[in-house]
DNA sequence: TCAAAAGTGTTTAAAGTACACCCATGA
DNA sequence: TCATGGGTGTACTTTAAACACTTTTGA
């Protein structure tokens, strides 16, 4: 017979993922356009419970792979939610994780077959129960390591430009940043590697496709370090 | 009737509290030593279970009072632990709060009463369950944010000096600091008041007592800033 | 008057910032 | 040949880092 906690609830465990991509211009959320109960019809993020021989992050990475096809990416936990009405149906505790997803390698088909959609971040509509807010903490969470973090890099190809580099800070902090200064700050990090070849699509002067020294990199992840000129966050973890 | 989701399993939601004190020398961890089972007479972290209507915050604010007679102080949610096997009665998963606290303001006869001493974070004993690792992730969060917030005036009295404030970050990473420079970097956030008075306990040169100026402080609390010279953080979050 | 700790100053190096200029490309 | 965007350079300012000297205190 197995002990058990006496005098104690039990309570709904999910997991809330955020999925940002990047589509070259724009911050984008990976959302759902639920066609089932409750809130038919409405937008959420993609989410699920947890299953009972699962760890946290074994269950979010089951999430994140049934929607998008993408088992190894950047997943990070970044916090709980446990108000008391947060779920009308029954409480639930959600354990929330952001993802950084290459948009252009996800599996269009598991997305569609989820009713899923990407999402410009500056326009999405609003979501179920406090989804709003769940997003609205992992994008500061977003920022603020993105600033001390070589994140980016999750959400580019394997092969990109500087501008294309630049391009995805500026949206993700909604401001512009100097070109010039830019590069070099990012070149003097020594995580880039240069490939020889050029960005075709451009329309004027090609810019050099570049890949992540994944050393480098690796290093990166925990030292740390300012992408941004001014560290003008307005909010923070 | 109350509506309930169908097909998912509830689970066990705990909280555990990561107290963080200073002693004006060292970093100590507000431990309690267990008198009732499971593993009675071992070490752990302060925890309990969530209540039906207890918000997470809310619930880790209780256990904090009850254990030391404090109620306002610093207090962050920083993971939730959920292994499968962490708990071997029944599986819980964690949710985690690490707390900054005045060493000499909390309740010593609450403290008592729980069987709970303030333990050198270096030399503490193995603790119970993922305790151990639970504790490591706590220092890590709370190195990483140290660095960039001014969070280590929690930890000290309201009138301090300079010299203790630097006893203090030295604690907090193992480290030592030039004296002078430390000394223009505090002053010069402007987080600093002078009281006019001197610290009567020094046995050489008196140093000028502080108090916090909390307006300063506020914004601090959500900029950021380098309070160490070179951030050499081993790891991060 | 001496040792120990606090307080202030200075010099140098590195980083951040704001610019200007030239180059490659396709219409 | 012109507009657009990419690449490189430079001068200026701010901040960090390493270091030396003076002051206060109680024994």
């Amino acid at each position: 017979m197995r002990v058990h906690y006496k005098h104690t609830s039990r309570i709904l465990l999910a997991l809330d993922c955020i999925i940002f991509g990047f589509d070259g211009e724009e911050l984008n959320l990976l959302l759902i356009k639920r066609n089932f109960e409750p809130e038919y019809g409405k937008w959420s993020l993609m989410g699920g419970f947890l299953g009972e021989q699962e760890d946290l992050e074994e269950a979010s990475r089951r999430i994140l792979y049934n929607l998008t096809g993408l088992d190894s990416n950047y997943l990070e936990q970044f916090q709980t939610f446990g108000a008391v009405d947060r779920d009308p149906v029954e409480r639930t505790v959600s354990v929330s994780y952001y993802a950084l997803v290459n948009i252009e390698e996800q599996d269009g088909n598991a997305i569609r077959a989820h009713n899923a959609s990407w999402i410009s971040l500056k326009n999405r509509p609003a979501l179920i129960f406090d989804h709003d807010s769940i997003v609205d903490a992992a994008l500061q969470r977003l920022r603020y390591k993105a600033a001390l973090h070589p994140l980016g890099f999750e959400l580019l190809p394997e092969k990109f430009t500087i501008p294309q580099l630049q391009k995805l800070y500026e949206a993700i902090y909604d401001t512009s940043l100097d070109r010039r200064n830019f590069s070099r700050k990012i070149l003097s990090t020594g995580l880039l590697q240069s490939t020889g070849e050029k960005d075709a699509n451009s329309v004027t002067k090609k810019a050099q496709l570049f890949t992540l020294n994944t050393e480098e990199y690796l290093k990166f992840q925990n030292g740390f370090f300012n992408f941004l000129p001014e560290l003008t966050l307005a909010e923070s973890i």
